[in-house]
DNA sequence: CCTCAAGTTTAGCATTGGCTAAACCTATTG
DNA sequence: CAATAGGTTTAGCCAATGCTAAACTTGAGG
């Protein structure tokens, strides 16, 4: 590959970037289900698959596809016909993106942003925030 | 549906955020792909589908079939075996792209933060930022 | 001009995340 | 305690995005 000879490491850090946000868009999911329905919990006293549907805009078909990815990856427990409860990583999941959720949230409100802008772009920001931009 | 009865507009406000965020994603790729090709263009006077593929992390074959839905979609036009253009709508779209990707970027590192994370993280929330964020 | 290495594309597969329609439980109520 | 309405799951479809391996072009050098 004779053209890419003047930089060498620049393509490897962006393609880095690149991997990263593949990366989060797959968990990115799992942390809105597990971090809904922790607030459906607290709120209703327990979580139910139309509930979890109802609120993402998605099909009751898709969430139980989902729930049960979920649950193989230990984050939910469920039986079927029943509410899902969350595991012990399920919960630190969800307190994770809440934690996210509200510092990014309340940032974009501290800049002046309406509160439904604020509350639209966090959501899709939370998922991309590092530590340090975070702190 | 009885238990819905206390709050009746929040579902409806919540949903549409996580919309919003599923039609990003599918928008997502197509603005980095303009902007990569972009990029390149400016850069060596050329964009190739390999050297795309080697800064998004992706396989050789990946990037050919993306670039065939950026075709149908009109942004890029391409022969076989030969280089890649941007349409009028793909140069746009990829403006767009680099003004989002420069305001967030430069945003970040005004707030002090190092320029890998401020790189990496604006890459993924640049999607996610309404113009009224922006400004 | 022929060959062959390097670069591109095709073929075929897997996973994720959506959908609708149909089948299936559960729990209320008569 | 049987019927049934409503919530839940299954079945089966689709599109997007990724991969590897194999087939195919292209263009440089002999």
């Amino acid at each position: 590959m004779p053209q890419r000879a003047k930089k060498p490491g620049t393509a490897k850090i962006r393609s880095a970037a690149f991997r990263r946000i593949r990366a989060d868009h797959s968990s990115e999911l799992a942390e809105d289900y597990v971090e809904l329905i922790a607030d459906l919990i607290d709120e209703k006293g327990e979580a139910r698959g139309s509930e979890v549907a109802l609120r993402l805009g998605v099909a009751n078909a898709t969430v139980v596809k989902t729930l049960k990815r979920l649950q193989d990856g230990g984050l939910v427990t469920q039986e079927p016909y029943r509410s899902i409860f969350l595991t012990g990583d399920g919960w630190k999941m969800a307190g994770d993106g809440r934690r996210k959720h509200k510092i990014v949230e309340g940032f974009l409100l501290a800049l002046g942003i309406s509160e439904d802008t604020a509350r639209i772009d966090s959501e899709g920001i939370e998922h991309h925030v590092s530590e340090e931009t975070l702190r």
